[in-house]
DNA sequence: TCTACATAGATGCAATTGCATTAACTTTGG
DNA sequence: CCAAAGTTAATGCAATTGCATCTATGTAGA
């Protein structure tokens, strides 16, 4: 008997404050995008994967693992971000179906712009609040919550 | 000199971490509650604080206070809620405007199912990976995160 | 009292999301 | 080589969300 049907007092806590304060930060963060004019905070994960990803760019399919967006959210982000000059779509040469996605000068412009807002807004809201060990610790204790349990 | 425009690596990392795990979290537990055919989570929220206020109920903006919903959503969300039978709505003696909302004995026990559900999510994705002082350890860590900085 | 302003909650409309499906390939197994 | 199954990405349509506004009521000050 080691399946508990309900959690701890401790472990609704850590649930609460976990669901709330991620929310509340995304949302300042979200907020400080906006109100500096610049896209949502989505276009900036996707240009950040892309300009990791360099000049060989990436699948959407890759793009969809990194970012754990839905696959038809991926596909219309894309569009969006074609639409506007930021990404380009390149033909895989040994699959027809696939594309390539690569980030364009502009895509890496506007990824910068995005950062100086958004880097503050994490340096602000995190960086500013704890410690580097506390920093450290909150990384580790919510990278064994991962679900499932891998990857970084 | 107190402002950083950007972040110390370990304060990326642990937003990062942060954001992740929490989405991952939330949608699992989302994902649990969708299997067995119940409701989304923001109406557990919602009847939570109800099933907690009592007899007495609360009006709308105090559901916005608690549950941080835009007051839209909140209006929308009270409305479904009423149309299941859910709620009720009863209009406020000293104020034309507002209305007060109750929970029935209908959401009572919609609320416990939800529970035995969304309960064994947090045990399972929460309570089981963690030790009880390393549950503490995160809820005060990230206590310090909330923004603006008060209320639990 | 009357006017100006504030607060509570609902809603029209456009944009976004989620679901399910589709189209266009690739791969596998006979 | 062919049929069946799998993968990649897009999309029609309904539901939900977000924004701005609106109605109704309450409050404060001239």
């Amino acid at each position: 008997m080691t399946k508990k049907a309900t959690p701890s007092p401790g472990a609704i806590k850590a649930w609460a404050r976990l669901m709330r304060v991620s929310r509340q930060l995304m949302e300042s963060a979200e907020e400080a995008l906006k109100a500096a004019g610049l896209s949502p905070l989505a276009w900036y994960d996707v240009l950040h994967e892309l300009a990791e990803a360099g000049e060989g760019g990436l699948r959407p399919f890759q793009l969809i693992e990194r970012t754990l967006f839905a696959q038809y959210s991926i596909s219309r982000l894309l569009a969006r971000l074609e639409a506007d000059g930021l990404v380009e779509k390149l033909p895989v040469a040994d699959d027809g179906r696939g594309q390539t996605i690569r980030i364009t000068a502009n895509g890496r412009e506007t990824r910068r712009k995005m950062w100086a807002v958004y880097g503050r807004s994490i340096a602000d809201l995190v960086g500013a609040k704890l410690s580097a060990d506390e920093l450290t610790m909150v990384s580790a204790l919510l990278g064994r919550l991962r679900h499932p349990p891998a990857s970084d």
